[in-house]
RNA sequence: GGAGAGGUUCCCGAGUGGCCAAAGGGAGCAGACUGUAAAUCUGCCGGCUAAGCCUUCGGAGGUUCGAAUCCUCCCCUCUCCA
């Protein structure tokens, strides 16, 4: 079986390693890793994927992965990667955000008994004593050092607060802690991260006399230039109730030709070998390795049934035949009765949701961008009602891939 | 605590009494071209019952025929000093 280390660099997830040397060996036998998840919001979202994607690697190569919830340390909330202080949050949000991320890491990641672990560093965080920490933990951390850190560096410049300041000692405390009770001695994370599993690193180092590792996964950006999972509509969830299974697919079958190769290597499962045919696919050929890579990841996230739906749907509405159900294209119902009086276009563009609001819908229709049942609408206040029904629907369609149906009832 | 700078429409950033719904850029949207890609070109880009009206330039007041622009108080941020 090959070394955890070599499939995490053939399929692209390494940025830093401590030492390589030292990890390979360490990874030679069962070893126990973990990464932190700080609940900020009710749902991951595809920027979290790459460091589950180095867990669940890990679990199938025969380690223990540990998912931490950052239950207490979310309370303090992290710097590093941010430019501006993230809002307070309380107890309350912080815990019911917990529950949802803790479902989606099931999806990805067996926690059955003695495979995996999950974890909440509320556990042992929050009845700290801020002497006695300050005593045991704080003192061996020079504040000279911690300034030169990139993350601070950053901060230096807009401002940090000392509750933000205080965060990378809890991360390392979390290291420490892990490695005490679970003998966890690998901290992955994001690179932004580095900062802090370095200073766990040291801090086991200085209390334990121990040497643990620390790996980072590269902050993964498309090739315009965006960070991973996000879109002017803000980021792409992995739950489906905020995300739905179709958006997500379109998410991925709509990357940059030049990112497919990478991103299956990152976000699928599927052997080097097969991504290695997929990337030497030329021009219109690379739809096909889009194709794969958008039902792979949405396999992995939804299961299969949503992820053929969600492919089927696509086929129909993108493909050159007629085969597919829409079953499971973005629907929106009318009340019974709203159709027989007839809509104006620009009206049912807005109600729908395809458009924010009305004059952003007359705008879209006067410039020719919207379309029933692929005919394109000419006057934006042009009647539709049930005559314009095919098969008991009507295909709304904005610009060249906003699809939603029109139903009623 | 003291001194200075600053808070403008999604972001950056002009604007210092009327010509300002506010330059320019980015992002975004649409059209053309295409492969649901990229690049390029063109148009759009606060809201509305749309030749007009309404809301916006940190917040609250005030001056004025008229304010993002002037005055007062407040809130917030940054820089330097303590």
């Amino acid at each position: 079986m090959k070394n955890i280390l070599e499939i995490f660099e053939e399929r692209g997830f390494i940025e830093q390693v401590t030492d390589r040397d030292l990890l390979w060996k360490l990874t030679k036998n069962p070893t126990v890793c973990y990464i932190g998840f700080d609940p900020t919001g009710s749902s991951l979202h595809v920027g979290s994927l790459v460091p589950i994607m180095a867990l669940t690697h890990m679990q199938k190569a025969g380690h223990t992965p540990i998912a931490l919830m950052g239950g207490g340390t979310t309370l303090v909330g992290d710097p590093s990667g941010k430019t501006e202080m993230r809002r307070m949050m309380s107890r309350k949000e912080i815990e019911k955000n917990a529950e949802g991320i803790k479902r989606q890491l099931s999806r990805f990641i067996d926690f059955s008994p003695g495979k995996a672990l999950m974890l909440n560093n509320a556990d042992w965080l929050v009845d700290l004593s801020y002497i006695d920490f300050l005593r045991d933990i704080g003192r061996h951390f020079s504040v000279n050092r911690m300034l030169t850190a990139e993350s601070y560096k950053v901060r230096m410049k807009t401002g940090l607060s000392f509750i933000e300041f205080n965060y990378m000692l809890l991360q390392a405390y979390d290291f420490w802690h892990l490695f005490r009770h679970y003998n966890c001695s690998l901290q992955m994370g994001g690179n932004d991260q580095w900062g802090n599993i370095l200073a766990g690193v040291d801090l086991i180092r200085r209390l334990e006399g121990e040497m643990v590792h620390g790996m980072t996964f590269p902050l993964i950006t498309t090739s315009a230039g965006i960070k991973m999972g996000k879109t002017h509509k803000g980021s792409v969830w992995l739950d489906p109730e905020l995300t739905t299974p179709y958006e997500y697919y379109q998410y991925w079958i709509n990357q940059d030709d030049r990112d497919i190769a990478r991103f299956l290597a990152l976000f699928t499962f599927l052997p080097m070998k097969d991504i290695r045919d997929l990337a030497s696919l030329k021009g219109v050929e690379i739809k096909k390795a889009k194709e794969v890579l958008a039902y792979e990841a949405t396999r992995l996230c939804h299961g299969a049934d949503e992820a053929e739906m969600a492919r089927n749907a696509a086929r129909l509405l993108f493909g050159e035949s007629i085969e597919g159900s829409s079953e499971s294209v973005p629907t929106y119902s009318l009340e019974p009765g709203e159709l027989e009086e007839g809509i104006p276009a620009y009206l049912l563009f807005e109600r729908s949701g395809l458009c924010r609001t009305r004059g952003e819908a007359r705008r879209l229709i006067s410039q020719g961008g919207a379309y029933a049942n692929d005919m394109r609408i000419k006057a934006y206040d042009q009647i539709l009602n049930p005559n314009d029904m095919v098969d008991d629907t009507i295909l709304l369609r904005a610009g060249k891939k906003r699809y939603l149906r029109i139903t009623v009832g």
